[in-house]
RNA sequence: GGCCCGGUCGCCUAGUGGACUAGGGCGUCUCCCUUUCAAGGAGAAGGUCACGGGUUCGAAUCCCGUCCGGGCUACCA
């Protein structure tokens, strides 16, 4: 039997970054067996719907190169992939559920329900269904469920346990007794997670549920909708969470968590991918650092991690780095020219590549270190041309003397303008003539090689900037 | 409160009864390289393996208890 995984996000917001994580496991495990991975959509709380989530869905994993075969718009075979368009099917397995004593109708009104929970609370008492409508002879309910609104419920047993072998956290069981009749149909018809989850995971054919950790209370809940309909249960893996720094969720208050922003702020995707996978899973190995077809041949289920995940934005700007150094130059240009205003040229960009891409670990910081070759803006206060504990003469008479070699230096290259420069620091004795120099020509005093700087930005350029520098330290 | 899951350096983790004087990576610090910043190289600091009892010749590893943390506890997912 071939391998079927399936992510099912809730489309409530922009793509969360555990989200991706959870959804790596399935794509790595689906294409490490050449299965099929599904996107479902689980949109069936009309309440927190949000129409922008899907886009933000698509885009992002796209962006971090995980891609899935029977979805919303690809379609497939057991179209549609999106719960708010399956509802009959729903409500007719709940009318089985109900026919097979498995389930029954609930007329209780939200308000009663908020009473009796309050009234339990104060009673210091678990709060949970009284089953009221349990007792209601099924034809009555049947009849008033024709007119009235109503629920569908989990009829639990009182009595015995359910069990499953979790693929990451082994025996796993739940007494029975301590399970509440969970609303398996809402009285807008909708289902809830727990019905639809169970048999669309059935339908559509789902071999193995890889999901986070926050879903492991309510398995004995799906355990028993499997059961009544005697479905076979698929085996299940729930995943570590990802944590803020204080060992709660993931969440905005810890900082970035959507994936939109962190490819806002220039992360690499291959860097992203990279961290993501480590956090949960460790190849047993002592290597680290793995592209998406690595990890796809690596990944095992059962390295998964048991303990949650505490997210580390330094690890990810680190991983994010390592891949900078790792793309070829061109892709990395293509990567960066976003980043970049438009204008700039994109063949000066692809030669400053070589020298940037060790500077870097995330996109963004590619405009400062290569602005110094597109605008002439350079500061105005002499102070900004003097190296630390120079003065101003003497700093403008050492550039004059490099001015007159970077005019006349032969060949225009690199190699050449440090020969010059190495021969006029020892004739002139002066240790920072490269931050003087780079000071009157970048304008910065951090950057990649000076000798490099100025082959890129040009004998005329160069000479001009010398000569700019020059005047304004006289000025001074 | 109840149910469930966890607990090895600040963070990610290796480790499944003896080769553990607990290893690697991130971060921090030092040095080398480099007339900037990085990258690269070499080192250092950092852990009584949550705690307490057992079992055993021997425990991070097995057992029991305790503590701490988290998740769930909705007609949310």
């Amino acid at each position: 039997m071939s391998v079927r995984v399936r992510f099912a996000p809730s489309p409530t917001g922009e793509l969360h970054i555990g989200s991706v994580r959870t959804n790596l496991y399935n794509h790595l495990f689906a294409r490490q067996n050449n299965g099929t991975l599904i996107l479902r959509i689980e949109d069936t709380d009309q309440e927190r719907y949000d129409p922008r989530a899907l886009a933000s869905i698509y885009d992002g994993l796209h962006w971090v190169g995980i891609h899935w075969q029977e979805g919303p718009r690809e379609g497939g075979p057991h179209a549609p992939y999106v719960q708010s368009e399956r509802l009959p099917l729903y409500q007719r397995h709940a009318i089985e559920m109900i026919a097979m004593g498995a389930a029954y109708h609930c007329f209780c009104s939200p308000e009663r329900l908020a009473q009796m929970r309050a009234a339990q609370a104060a009673r210091k008492e678990i709060t949970r269904y009284d089953r009221l409508c349990r007792r209601i002879d099924p034809k009555e309910a049947a009849d008033r469920a024709t007119r009235e609104p109503h629920t569908v419920r989990l009829k639990v047993p009182d009595e015995g346990s359910v069990a499953i072998e979790d693929l990451v956290h082994g025996h796993v069981e739940w007494p029975l007794a301590t399970l509440d009749d969970q609303v398996l149909l809402k009285s807008d018809g909708f289902p809830t997670y727990h019905l639809a989850v169970v048999v669309d995971d059935h339908l559509m054919g789902i071999t193995h549920i890889f999901r986070g950790e926050e879903w492991l209370p309510s398995v004995p809940k799906h355990l028993l909708i499997f059961r009544a309909f005697g479905w076979p249960v698929p085996p299940m893996g729930h995943v570590p969470l990802v944590l803020g720094q204080d060992s709660k969720k993931l969440s905005k208050r810890h900082g970035a968590t959507r994936t939109s922003e962190f490819r806002e702020q220039g992360v690499l995707p291959e860097g992203l991918v990279n961290y993501l996978a480590l956090v949960g899973w460790q190849p047993g190995t002592e290597e680290e650092v793995f592209s998406m077809e690595e990890l796809i041949a690596r990944w095992r289920i059962e390295q998964v991690q048991k303990a949650g995940g505490k997210w580390d934005y330094e690890r990810l700007r680190w991983f994010s780095g390592v891949w900078m150094r790792r793309l070829p130059d061109d892709v990395l240009c293509d990567r960066l020219l976003p980043f970049l205003p438009p204008e700039w040229d994109r063949g000066v960009i692809r030669a400053t590549i070589p020298h940037i891409k060790e500077r870097m670990e995330m996109l963004t910081q590619a405009k400062d270190l290569i602005a110094f070759l597109f605008s002439d803006d350079l500061p105005t206060e002499p102070a900004r041309y003097l190296p630390k504990k120079r003065a101003a003469t003497e700093t403008r008479d050492v550039l004059a003397r490099v001015r007159a070699a970077i005019a006349g230096v032969e060949p225009f290259a690199a190699a050449a303008i440090k020969t010059e420069m190495e021969r006029l620091a020892a004739e002139t004795g002066w240790k920072d003539l490269n931050m003087a120099t780079r000071l009157a020509v970048t304008g910065t005093n951090v950057g990649f090689g000076v000798y490099e700087s100025i082959a890129l930005l040009g004998r005329e350029r160069s000479v001009e900037r010398l000569d700019r520098g020059i005047g304004i330290l006289k000025i001074a």
